[in-house]
DNA sequence: CGAATTTGACCTGCGC
DNA sequence: GCGCAGGTCAAATTCG
């Protein structure tokens, strides 16, 4: 069992990505205007994939604290040869850890494309899925008036499995299909084992 | 030696 | 049209 701050909001929080770009926006109380009901119906990519994160998120990173924002909106641009930007919707997430790394173990393996210093003070990093057929990107950074904070952003969906959550099940997997294997020799059937 | 990172240049969107 | 800002490219460099 996960054991949480008490003091603390849930250690994930959904707010539109809109909000983010209001510099007064406090971190914990991020929940409140949250209409659960319109944010999870009729998003299954967006459910998925903000799942997946909370799973790997939540079970990485150790220098991490269990009080993250996450925040969701469809993107409203997507890159064109040369790094243009063009319109159409892209699932985007953006993720706020409070965390002394930068990179958030977050299971995918992410390159590096791109560091710019903006304005703010800030300097975003910018990372690649390094999957082939991924193209899925997430820019890295920290909070101005808050620099313990890293805001992480996600967009796109990964098209393949979470390498550290295939390289764990893997092993299972195999023992598994073993062991069923084991006990349909013996009994006639795997269904003894369940 | 291949993969990953760094960093300056470049491109495009947007506001004025 | 111009300049600024954000985002990406790609060559050079570093790392394992």
């Amino acid at each position: 069992m996960e054991s949480q701050d008490p003091q603390n909001s849930p250690p994930f929080l959904f707010t539109p990505m809109s909000m983010m770009q209001n510099p007064n926006l406090e971190p914990q109380g991020l929940h409140d205007d949250i209409d659960w009901v319109s944010l999870f119906s009729g998003q299954s990519n967006f459910l998925a994939d903000a799942n997946a994160m909370m799973e790997c998120a939540s079970s990485s990173s150790s220098s991490s604290s269990s009080s993250c924002a996450l925040m969701a909106e469809k993107s409203d641009k997507e890159t064109m040869k040369g790094g243009r930007l063009r319109k159409t919707t892209r699932p985007r997430f953006a993720f706020q850890t409070r965390s002394e790394d930068d990179i958030l173990d977050d299971g995918y393996r992410w390159r590096k494309y791109g560091q710019k210093a903006v304005k703010n003070n800030m300097h975003p990093s910018y990372y690649r899925c390094t999957h082939h057929t991924c193209n899925v990107k997430k820019q890295v950074q920290r909070l101005s008036k808050d620099t313990s904070i890293v805001v992480t952003t996600y967009e796109g969906i990964h098209n393949h499995p979470c390498e550290k959550l295939m390289e764990t099940l893997t092993p299972l997997l195999r023992q598994m299909q073993f062991l069923s294997r084991l006990a349909s020799n013996n009994n006639g059937g795997p269904s003894s084992l369940l």
